[in-house]
DNA sequence: CGCTTGGTTGATGTCTGTCAATTTTTGTGG
DNA sequence: CCACAAAAATTGACAGACATCAACCAAGCG
């Protein structure tokens, strides 16, 4: 059984009733995923749903052509593989672990069941779902207006806030990151993002390494990524 | 009072009681929209939501630095402007009439209360919602991986399939759309899009026109939109 | 200590956005 | 009902941002 209070401050269990909670989280699983495994695989039949408890994933897609990309980051306390509830048998990416990570995960078939019982945790789970389609909107129209490096910053800001640790003066992306990683991210190559890395780089915003993403100048990354020039 | 039959048959309003549906409905107002009007506008505090009765809207977006982008087609059945299901408090994009319309419409504070009581209505707004995540996750894949030909080519098939009506042996968009419109539906400019429609219809998969849109050749355009040439 | 994976950087080509000019269609007011 | 203006579409010329191709370097790791 898993503690209630490991999960009770998550957005998405907000206004449920502790009994209601201790119910839901006796019926899920905990596992541990090493880094470099998946979850699932995209294209199986969707038999669970998931939680991230600890670590960090990236959910991949690959295109019919055999393109890549990575559809988003999964943190901590993120819901994902809720396939079911967006009309769907199969799962539509795969998520890999980037660190070490343990997830719970719960039969599917008890997601209906659960949501009809309480309509508080059906609010919760379609605004959650709502404002993953409202981030889906945004980066749609970086895609359709914005030049790539714009893009890039504001991806690497954007990563900044989800996932940044202070380290000195600068900001460091928690986990390990690849500029093939952030090229599916933004939709371009890696060569392109390393080129814009190591200008940013000169220009001291950024630090770069070996998937290593320190951030030195968020306020100019900001002025890069907002400014009509 | 508006007639329970109009809409009961609604993949959002299916498993209602009756009895609920109308206790719903008596609570909405009916709205003609001329063709050019619109329902409301970006960044407008959202105090209703809507359903779609009749006609055909779009959903225009304006960028900070004032280009335009198309989110999405509203069709005869469709909710949109239920910022509040997303987690927003302003409208994130203006609705305009395409054809002469009629909406529904509700005020947005009975939708939490609304939600509670009815669990179904709830699970049918979350897959509703996920299912338009989807379809932005979909749009996405495409702006990232596929050139401008082949994003064209998928647009004018889901129009096709979501609007289109058929004429003869082709299939007719049924609903002014302009170049523009195309453009901004698919992330590139005018131009760029009469250049590609001039050159299909030369290839006889399509006939152009002023706000007019007829496809001749759907099989030869999917291919053209699937195929790895 | 070689191999593998990730990263950098240069050269080149091309897609497609920008600029510009022209035509066609539609709507409106005299 | 015609003339004129406004809106939509077409097409060409040109440039620039990026992808592609290619070679080379650096850093983990067995």
């Amino acid at each position: 059984m898993i503690d209630r209070t490991l999960v009770s401050a998550l957005p998405i269990f907000a206004g449920m009733e502790e009994s209601a909670l201790d119910k839901l989280l006796s019926n899920a699983v905990q596992r541990p995923v090493a880094k470099g495994a998946k979850v699932f695989e995209q294209g199986q039949k969707a038999t669970s749903f998931y939680l991230l408890l600890q670590g960090r994933l990236k959910v991949m897609q690959v295109t019919a052509g055999g393109q890549q990309l990575i559809v988003r980051v999964v943190h901590p306390g993120d819901l994902f593989g809720f396939a079911l509830a967006i009309g769907r048998t199969e799962y539509p990416g795969t998520p890999i672990a980037v660190a070490d990570s343990i997830v719970l995960a719960w039969p599917m078939n008890m997601m209906n069941s659960f949501l009809e019982r309480n309509p508080t945790l059906a609010i919760n789970a379609m605004q959650m779902i709502g404002q993953r389609l409202d981030q889906a909107h945004n980066r749609i129209r970086e895609m359709s207006t914005q030049e790539v490096e714009r893009r890039i910053a504001h991806t690497v800001i954007r990563l900044a806030q989800e996932a940044g640790i202070h380290e000195g003066a600068d900001i460091r992306i928690d986990f390990p990151i690849s500029r093939q990683d952030i090229a599916e991210m933004t939709g371009t190559t890696l060569h392109t993002v390393s080129r814009i890395l190591s200008n940013w780089e000169t220009r001291g915003l950024v630090k770069g390494g070996r998937q290593l993403l320190l951030v030195s100048n968020l306020t100019g990354l900001k002025r890069l990524a907002e400014h009509e020039d």
